[in-house]
DNA sequence: CTTAACCTTCCACTAAACTGGAAGGTCAAG
DNA sequence: CTTGACCTTCCAGTTTAGTGGAAGGTTAAG
């Protein structure tokens, strides 16, 4: 696959593909023999993690490290295993910010809704907002 | 309360919070005789209420718009109403993202502390990393 | 009455994660 | 055989969310 094909199959842009390479999080590719990038179909899977990692909030540098663990293959090392638990505390620690914040927004929109919505003429902006 | 007082209590510095002023986050502040900015009390939760947005991702201007439904005092108008709809929508989302991304990262986890943990020897750098 | 720890404003700088654009090569279609 | 849509590298600019530091005012403690 060619990188804007790869890139489009992920949500991306080819810009941003040739930066993760910069950035280490993409093995440099295979080339083509007219050197163009060619990706084989893991890459897209590869790429819906960091996003999800990223949409997550962790860091580039952060996916970078969760992936060279991958890509060493598991070994049974206590210093690797001892990353992903560091990891995956930081990631409960992060979901449970997050479903704090949504029990707070939840509130402020129970409150909102309610109120009688007639009382807001619609095809008005609200002028609150 | 006095500014590095308030930003000690919320976990930040007093140069955030003249920031987070700066960008409409913070009313400016009440002022002391002398020109100190004098926090109210409640000025704590509002900073942890952006702390958990940032820690879950959200930008500041998102926390702002939230910020600012609830400035209102939760007027009973549709847009208001479905603001805080599209927010919990957006929450849920990257709740489900995070959630997606720790069972993977348990996985990877798993099969590293499956292994045999004697064989890396703690004493060394792991080679791996 | 000076020192230290606060505070003030303002301006510049940083890091992260892209994004745009220039200058040029490749290749299938008309 | 040229046009258009790809691709290449490289370098510069943008946005977000702060951080650092200068230059100076305030106040409690020694």
């Amino acid at each position: 696959m060619r990188i804007g094909e790869t890139a489009a199959a992920a949500g991306m842009t080819a810009k941003t593909l040739r930066f993760y390479e910069d950035r280490g999080l993409l093995p440099a590719a295979d080339r083509a023999p007219n050197g163009y990038r060619d990706y084989a179909q893991e890459t897209v899977s590869r790429l819906e993690f960091i996003r999800r990692g990223r949409t997550a909030g962790l860091t580039l540098a952060q996916i970078g490290d969760i992936l060279s663990v991958r890509d060493i293959g598991l070994a049974p090392c206590v210093h690797v295993r001892d990353l992903l638990a560091q990891q995956l505390h930081d990631l409960d620690a992060r979901i449970a910010e997050l479903t704090a914040l949504r029990a707070t927004v939840a509130e402020f929109h129970d409150a909102a809704a309610a109120g009688d919505p007639a009382a807001c003429d619609p095809e008005r902006i609200c002028s609150y907002l």
